[in-house]
DNA sequence: GGATTGAGTGTAAGCGCTTACATATATCCA
DNA sequence: TGGATATATGTAAGCGCTTACACTCAATCC
């Protein structure tokens, strides 16, 4: 990276250069900045003025520097493709806007290795608090945040046990949920397509509970048929054709997210199977698109608006050291459209 | 806002307390952490030692304080719900990444002023260049930005008559050729359904493709039938209704936006219309869902991935003093698939 | 009427880092 | 062997801002 010039000093006005036209110390520019009434009005109005004759904005890294805060907030997620991500992320950034802080995202990619990071690059970023997704990941991120006393809140996810601060919903159960509502439906050869477990405790959970259901109903967990694969209809799709492949192909497929379902349901179309009077298929998340396919995706709605806004309160609590250290665990519920049906013959 | 103790000294590891630690100057301590070979294999060894064991990540706004450059790129998106730009984006941080560079996004829900508000955040946060969506604005974040000498590259667009550099397709020509392949089709009686065009040029510019198209094929552009609706399937479908309220309904209807039209679609469904049999509907975008839904949905194909790659190219140019000043444009292609047909009788 | 108060403002010390410059040590050749 | 040169490291001056503290000057009180 060659090192480059730019931003010559001429054109960045900074707080002397107001002081200087406004006829003032600096230490007034900055108290009309930050408590314009700590500083009388005709000395506020002329300070303004000048403000905004310069176009002047301050200079957050100095700010940061000097205050020791920032009323900024990270959060990493694994990215901004997955609609329920963006979707939560949107409504987060909003409330934290009307608490007057603001939002730093990072995308991982679904790499612990960036995410690790980008922990470390939101931090330098002066991060008063982070937002993460999920459980899992290195101890050692969680020692580096706890030196620094930077409050985490995990997201998507609702374990009290992990003794964290959590907002989210019991991924397990609710697909345990699913499971049993497609077991008492007749269906005795079950498949999952989930999304690569290893890093992933969402989607980890998620298996366990359909493994759960089926042995709280007498079918033996070692039978369900497991394809992992990353988020994207394409290999939902793919998925759909392995699962399919045996010669005792499963009656349902549960899939981990909406997005592998659609693709799953494209498969099937493509295959000439009839959903759900062949197989049945199933989602999670409720995205827009699960209501817009055809035949529309039984799955499970999950409140993603309503969590990325409580979020931003439980944080800014937090900063305000009114935390509760609490968990906050949010309903999900079942939506059953037209994908899932009895088992066939 | 309540001021808050937070981040005590105490487990805060500073350039400092590496250089006590590894018993060398501070200097050298920053010189171990950016250019490492100015260092001897000894010293810098002992002191990413000390690193390690201290936890230390330098403090970002001090770097940026002294260095005057920060290798992070600022871009505003109108949303990161919206597929397209959730997808051009990650693109373009992927390409940033590759380039040591980092990227902060901001999102100003299509409003003016915010995105002026954000304009400021981001150069105070110390952006060393900005992506910006679409030619439409104040002219006055255009003289801040200038002032400042901050690169501006403008993306979903392509207007090189607005002696801006920018990356993106002809809005009006590719619009246009839809119009036209519909006029081709027979139809007579045209209604679109679009985003707001007040401080939307990509939108407007579609629009007025459309007008274009009429009066090159001899029809009257006033007879074209417009509304503007904020982007959401819920909101295309109110629309189509709308649209096809009169007595003399359209019989095709071009929408702005893939999301658009899939609530139009959705619609005309409800309504017991054939699409294309009784009405032909179209898109703009070629998002995933336009082939999931249907009939699969005739739209314009964009590269938005494309677009976010090749405009991360060009600012770290102009970083680099390689600038061109060029505006790349991009091809669209028109995809035909099932709802676009033959006007009826 | 002098002491007390408090509101408004100024002074100046850092915040954690980079980097020009100074210094110290090692290396080389005549 | 001595001076020139190169290499490794240290010293210290800021970068633009906030804020504790000091100061000034009226208004207020006994």
């Amino acid at each position: 990276m060659p090192s480059r010039p730019q931003k010559q000093g001429k054109g960045v006005p900074t707080l002397e250069d107001v002081a200087r036209l406004a006829e003032v110390s600096t230490a007034t520019v900055s108290r009309c900045l930050n408590s314009p009434d700590r500083v009388v009005k005709s000395t506020r109005e002329r300070v303004l003025a000048a403000v905004d004759q310069l176009g002047y904005a301050p200079n957050f890294g100095a700010r940061a520097l000097a205050a020791k805060r920032t009323n900024t907030i990270g959060a990493i997620i694994p990215t901004m493709e997955n609609a329920i991500f963006a979707r939560g992320i949107q409504a987060f950034q909003e409330e934290l806007g009307l608490h007057g802080m603001t939002l730093l995202v990072a995308s991982s990619s679904y790499s612990e290795e960036i995410e690790r990071e980008q922990v470390r690059t939101l931090c330098a970023r002066g991060a008063d608090a982070l937002l993460l997704i999920g459980h899992h990941r290195d101890a050692g991120i969680y020692d580096f945040l706890d030196d620094r006393s930077i409050p985490v809140l995990v997201a998507w996810a609702y374990q009290p046990s992990r003794g964290r601060s959590s907002i989210g919903f019991d991924n397990r159960a609710a697909m345990r949920e699913m499971a049993e509502t497609v077991i008492c439906e007749g269906h005795r050869r079950l498949a999952v397509i989930s999304a690569p477990t290893a890093a992933n405790d969402r989607a980890s959970e998620r298996v366990e509970g359909i493994r759960e259901a089926m042995a709280a109903h007498g079918l033996d967990p070692a039978g369900l048929h497991l394809v992992e694969t990353p988020y994207s209809v394409e290999n939902g799709d793919r998925a759909f054709g392995e699962v399919m492949a045996g010669s005792a192909p499963p009656t349902a497929v549960l899939c981990g997210n909406d997005v592998l379902a659609v693709g799953a349901l494209r498969a099937a179309r493509r295959m000439g199977l009839s959903v759900p009077g062949d197989v049945s298929i199933t989602g999670f998340d409720d995205i827009e698109l699960a209501q817009l396919v055809e035949p529309p995706l039984t799955t499970v709605h999950v409140p993603h608006r309503d969590m990325g806004r409580k979020a931003a309160r439980m944080l800014v609590e937090a900063l305000n050291g009114e935390a509760t250290g609490d968990s906050i665990r949010l309903d999900t519920c079942l939506i059953r459209r037209q994908t899932l049906g009895p088992a066939p013959e």
